[in-house]
Order: structure tokens, then sequence, then C-alpha cells
DNA sequence: TAGTTGGCAGCAATGGGGTG
DNA sequence: CACCCCATTGCTGCCAACTA
């Protein structure tokens, strides 16, 4: 037996404290202009009185239109992803929609879970950064609009899959240029082999940088597997201090990202290094943490904020039925900050044995 | 003719009644 | 008893028709 005092107030509810049919409810309710003044006043008064809340799933039954998007985000605990989350919702939330967000923790398999799941909740589309090893008919195959950000889908583009990103290699290539106008002969990758588009672009970049500023990168860059993590950054650094000949420890470590870049400054730190004397370390991404850090991290701005909002724009124009470019590349630029010196330039100083 | 209204459609779940 | 079919429920949006 439904509780009756818990009955949800609906139209006919308004309408009748309002003194007036359903339909006219509904026309004040979406702003219709057929509505005279003054009935619209009373409408909305009688609305607010009763405690009307519109009720969206209703109105998708009968309009078969959703208000929902599916955002679904490989890692919430790296702060570029909840940057990008906050900048899409302020995108969405501008046009009337609203993001079901969805973490996958980089797991196929939860991601098909969760992308069903999505579906059954009748997402309008989908905007999704791929977790690592996304089979593409998982995203091809979809049935919703779709556009995928950060991570391209392990295809050649494809109109169906438009792509948001940021010039991944033209940061990288920055970054090269910046440690090479110091000095740096000999850098560390920390970012490895996974096969995710990200780094593949960014070590590519970096190694095009290397080789524009006259050096063969297959000796100035050593590549080291990390997870996209503060703990990966952390391990990796170890792993790369650790196998180091006297005398041929890299002077430069190039985290993948800003969080890897984290993690191996805390290594470096416990190492007794001194980050921007003893060793210069760089991130990528720019996210707000970057200025805070000990010291500043420089890093590659991919304006993240921009980005959302570019996706966001993506996936509206799809759902309304627009053409988009398969691919929009966002422009990076080098925000140098204290965490690169010369190599040695804390030489003189001694430092604290581990 | 501007403003308003009643009837019905839309989807999926649920429950009741009929059949073998 | 299992199964199938059909009516009902929930709430809003659309549209033809009505009224002042």
């Amino acid at each position: 037996m439904p509780d009756r005092s818990q009955r949800r107030i609906t139209i006919l509810d308004v309408a009748r404290e309002a003194g007036v049919s359903k339909s006219t409810v509904s026309l004040v309710l979406r702003g219709s202009s057929l509505v005279n003044a003054e009935t619209r006043d009373r409408v909305e008064a009688a609305a607010e009185r009763i405690g009307y809340v519109y009720n969206r799933g209703a109105a998708a039954l009968r309009s078969a239109t959703s208000s929902f998007v599916a955002l679904v985000i490989p890692d919430l605990v790296n702060p570029f992803f909840a940057q990008l989350a906050v900048a899409v919702e302020e995108a969405l939330s501008a046009r009337g929609f609203v993001p079901l967000l969805a973490n996958t923790n980089d797991s196929p398999n939860r991601q098909r879970d969760l992308m069903r799941s999505m579906r059954e909740h009748g997402a309008a589309g989908v905007m999704i950064s791929p977790a690592q090893g996304t089979p593409p008919e998982d995203l091809a195959g979809l049935g919703l609009p779709i556009v995928t950000m950060m991570r391209r889908p392990a295809s050649a583009p494809d109109p169906a899959l438009p792509y948001v990103g940021p010039d991944n290699a033209d940061g990288a290539r920055r970054i090269a240029a910046h440690l090479h106008g110091l000095g740096h002969r000999r850098l560390a990758f920390l970012g490895g082999t996974t096969g995710m588009s990200t780094q593949h672009e960014r070590l590519s970049g970096l190694r095009a940088g290397l080789a524009a500023a006259g050096l063969d990168p297959d000796r100035a860059v050593t590549v080291h597997d990390a997870l996209p993590s503060r703990s990966g950054g952390h391990a990796a650094a170890l792993e790369v201090l650790a196998a180091a000949r006297e005398g041929d420890r890299p002077t430069a470590f190039v985290g993948y990202n800003d969080i890897v870049a984290f993690g191996a400054g805390g290594a470096l730190r416990a190492q007794g290094l001194r980050i921007g004397r003893d060793i210069a370390l760089t991130g990528f991404d720019n996210v707000a943490e970057t200025a805070h850090h000990a010291p500043p991290l420089t890093t590659v701005d991919v304006r993240i904020d921009d980005l959302g909002r570019a996706a966001a724009a993506a996936l509206l124009a799809r759902i309304g039925g627009e053409a988009v470019p398969p691919e929009t590349i966002l422009p990076t630029r080098l925000v140098v900050r204290e965490s690169c010196g010369a190599p040695g330039a804390g030489a003189t100083e001694p430092v604290r044995p581990s």
C-alpha cells in the first residue's frame, strides 16, 4: 500500500492549486510565450507554494529525450580528471544537461558494465576517457552519441568517434627544448609504454624535441614504465636512481603527467636530492596542485577548462545531430617554475646521504 | 486570435485474469 | 502451476479544439 503522504507533487497538483489545466502548467514550465503573464505568475506562485519539483523522468518519457550525459573517467583520484569533470559539468549545465559521473579505475570490464548502466539510465550521450586496453568495438558499437577525451580510441580518426585532446607532442617538444636549453643531456621519461596514445604522443614529442636540438634521442632519453599515478611515479623514480651508475644518473626526470611527477618528486627528495638544484623534474597537464608543489613544478598547461568545454560542445553537437570534426586538438604552453635548474647547479653543496 | 484546455501518446514495470 | 496476454500505472508534452 503506497503511503499517500509521500506521494509526489505533480503538475496536476500545481494546476489544481493555480486553478488552471495541467496543459497550462506544462506550458509555463517550459517557458512558452503562449501563456498570459498573469496566468504565468499564478502558476509559478502555486508551484512554489506547494513545493513542486519538475519531474525530468516523466518529461523524458514523454519527449523521448534525456538531459543526462554519461561522463566516464578512468581515475577520479587524479586531480587532472577531477578538474576536467568540473569543467565538463559547468559546460553541460549551461546547456541544461547533467553529467552522470562514473569512474572505471582504468578497467575495460568495469567500463563496459558502467556503459551498460548509463544506457539503462537513458543517457543522451557519452563523454569518455577510455580505460587502458579498451577494445575499439566497445566504443564504436555503443549506439549513443559519443566523444572521447584525452585518450584516443585505438583506431584511426573516425567521425563517429570524435576525439578531443591537447597537442601532447608539441607540449613535450617544449619540455625537451626547455631542458636542453638549461644544459640537460640525459633525461629519464617516467611514463612507460602501456600503449596509451597520450604516453606515446608525449614520448614522441620529447624525442622529436631532443632531435631538433641536435641530440640523439636514443641516447638522450631513457624510458621507464610507470603507472599513471603518484605511486607509479615514485616507484619508477626509485628504480631509475637505483639502476644509475656513478656519474651516469639522468639530470632531468620527465613525468608522463603531473601526478607521476609528484610521485617521482617524493622519491627524489627521499634520496636527498634537491629538486630544481641537484635534479630537474617536469610534469604535464598543469593541474592546480603544481603551483603549490615543493618546489613549484615546471609543466605543460593543457588548458583543462578549454578541453572540458570543447569536449562538451562536441558531444552536444553530436546529440543535436550535427557533424563534428573527428579530431579537436588544443594548443599547449610550457609553464616554467622552479623545479628545473641547470644540471649540477647545486653540485657545490653536499648531498645528504640516503 | 490570443490564451487555455482535454485527450492521448510515450515506455517499462506490474498485476490480474484466463488458458492449457 | 506455469505461462501468456492485456490493462493499468506513473507524469509530462503535444496538438486539435474550444472560449472569451
